[in-house]
DNA sequence: CCGGACGCCTGTCGGC
DNA sequence: TGCCGACAGGCGTCCG
């Protein structure tokens, strides 16, 4: 699911309810996520005020005391605050409670998420470390780009969905980007001119912003805090359309894997 | 050093 | 209808 448009949705959902209150408690049902959830945290958090929540990527980091709750969504995570007490479902790992009687619950079918403990800097942890830039980092640039590129010939669709070259962008973003900047997916990213950089930045921070303001992408599980779905899917241009008409030449449009992982193109438009 | 494949886990869908 | 394989929004690790 959540690339960082759904990501940022669910940090805007959370952050009103968890910014500044004490935790009461945290419920954990299923300790195996992609990593084994710590034991110990309930006890780190209960009675604990979160100081902060943010986002890197798409990590959300919650400033509790001493440290620091990162949790990941993996493919299939959501959190939604709990309008009122409900029996948990199988796939609902995690309850955060706070002192106001709110709740907060994770729910994860596939489980690749993580809920993990960071004491100290959060930057300095080994997922956080070797993170690139955030979209909108004004030190990311096409020039920034290029160089990182310079001598590569993997595919621009496995450079741009890299995060340690800029954070945030999966499988359905990297697609519409792409079409967007009109660049072939596979195009080897060494190869790539200073230009075509800039169309695909201006298109990758577009398509970003665009989705945050329509909620973010629901295809199937994803829903934001309050359980409404996002709506960018309506928008998709390329995304789980091969085969359609292309948008802007009405060409088929073609499917093909890269990095193990299903894109769709206008093999007229994008070069 | 780099890039690609694998594996984690469950649910769903299409084809036979 | 039922079964089976392929695939799904991510990403650390391993291997060539």
């Amino acid at each position: 699911m959540p690339e960082l448009p759904e990501v940022e949705i669910t940090l805007q959902a959370i952050r009103p309810v968890l910014e500044g209150r004490r935790i009461a408690r945290m419920t954990i049902r299923h300790h195996g996520l992609r990593w084994p959830v710590p034991p110990s945290l309930p006890a780190r958090l209960a009675g604990q005020t979160a100081h902060c929540v943010r986002r890197r990527g798409k990590y959300l980091l919650v400033e509790i005391g001493g440290g620091t709750l990162l949790v990941h969504l993996g493919m299939s995570g959501s959190i939604r605050l709990l309008p009122r007490e409900a029996a948990p479902g199988p796939h609902d790992h995690i309850d955060i409670m706070t002192v106001d009687g709110r709740v907060l619950r994770y729910t994860d079918p596939r489980r690749f998420g993580a809920f993990l403990w960071i004491d100290g800097d959060p930057t300095r942890h080994k997922l956080l470390r070797v993170l690139g830039p955030e979209p909108w980092d004004p030190d990311l640039t096409a020039a920034s780009l290029r160089a990182r590129a310079a001598g590569h010939k993997r595919p621009v669709k496995s450079f741009i969905m890299d995060n340690g070259v800029l954070v945030g962008v999966g499988n359905i973003y990297a697609s519409e980007s792409l079409f967007r900047a009109r660049i072939h997916p596979k195009r080897p990213v060494g190869r790539i001119s200073t230009a075509a950089w800039t169309r695909l930045l201006r298109a990758i921070r577009e398509v970003l912003e665009e989705a945050i303001r329509a909620g973010g992408t629901t295809l199937r599980d994803f829903s934001s805090g309050d359980g409404r779905p996002g709506y960018f899917a309506r928008q998709l241009a390329v995304y789980g359309r091969g085969g359609e008409p292309c948008p802007r030449c009405a060409v088929r449009l073609l499917e093909i894997r890269i990095g193990g992982r299903t894109s769709v193109y206008c093999g007229r438009c994008q070069r």
